[in-house]
DNA sequence: CGCACCCCCTGCCGGC
DNA sequence: TGCCGGCAGGGGGTGC
């Protein structure tokens, strides 16, 4: 679930617990996509919160000893900052207090989330990452390079982490679709253009969502357990039969490269 | 090299 | 009502 605007609408919520101490860590289950480390509880106990970041769809947190605590969600991770008599729920894998009494709850029912805390240079997850889709690296000139140098459905390249680090099925539907570009092409084929509207359409699609506090379908909530409201304004995902809003198209749905895929075929191209 | 297909896991929804 | 298949914001592996 959570891909870019939800990991950052998370972010910015959870920049309240940053000069907050960790007072005690319970891992209640530890079996995620990698089982948490048994050493997990103790090295994060007693740090300092200095800083609350993102890195594609991964939340980090700076401690006080210069390590890090990374946070990845899965499809069905949420990290809520709850008070201390919130009742545990079926799948909250994780609790952390802070010092000033309130509670930081990893839940995540499919546990296909990750957590460590390690040194920032040990953290392979992070070090194998592409450009950020907001950051003026992610440039028309970029994609249409990676691009032509590519034989492969766009959809795939944008939803690629090691090219491009935070886009997910929701936003790569989307954005393809404010680009008119289909989701199939392939990037081979790609022109000047094209990538230049990717690149237009990315920034304008994510900027909306994290506006809108992210998408919420089913499980996810912000730091304050409030769903977001993009999944309102969905173009085409999720949309398949219904009337496209640009040119009256029926929206189809398709599988590419193994994730639903949904788009107008009559204005993407 | 790109993609199809498998896995991890739980929940929900529609069909029968 | 209950059972079963299909599907879901992610990622990683194998093999063609």
């Amino acid at each position: 679930m959570p891909e870019l605007p939800e990991v950052e609408t998370l972010r910015r919520g959870l920049m309240a617990i940053v000069g907050r101490r960790i007072a005690a860590v319970w891992v209640r289950e530890r079996r995620l996509r990698r089982p948490i480390a048994r050493s997990f509880a103790r090295v994060l106990t007693g740090r300092l919160v200095t800083g609350v970041r993102r890195r594609g769809k991964y939340l980090l947190f700076d401690l006080d000893d210069g390590s890090v605590w990374l946070v990845h969600f899965g499809m069905s991770g949420t990290l809520v900052l709850v008070p201390p008599e919130t009742p545990i729920r079926t799948h909250t894998h994780v609790v952390v207090t802070l010092d000033d009494g309130r509670t930081l709850r990893f839940h995540d029912p499919r546990r296909f989330g990750l957590m460590r805390v390690g040194a920032a240079e040990d953290l392979a997850e992070i070090g194998s990452l592409g450009v950020e889709p907001l950051d003026p690296k992610f440039s028309p000139c970029f994609l249409y390079r990676t691009a032509r140098r590519q034989h492969r459905a766009v959809k795939s390249l944008l939803m690629d982490q090691r090219l491009v680090a935070g886009l997910g099925n929701i936003y790569a539907n989307e954005i393809l679709f404010a680009a008119g570009v289909r989701p199939g092409r392939r990037t081979s084929l790609l022109s000047r253009a094209d990538a230049a509207r990717i690149v237009a359409a990315t920034g304008g699609v994510l900027a909306e969502a994290i506006a809108a506090r992210g998408s919420s379908i089913s499980d996810y909530r912000d730091a304050r357990g409030e769903p977001g409201a993009f999944q309102d304004v969905f173009r085409v995902y999720e949309r398949a039969g219904e009337r496209c809003g640009r040119c009256g198209g029926v929206i189809q749905r398709r599988i590419i490269v193994g994730r639903s895929s949904f788009y107008c075929p009559r204005c993407q191209r």
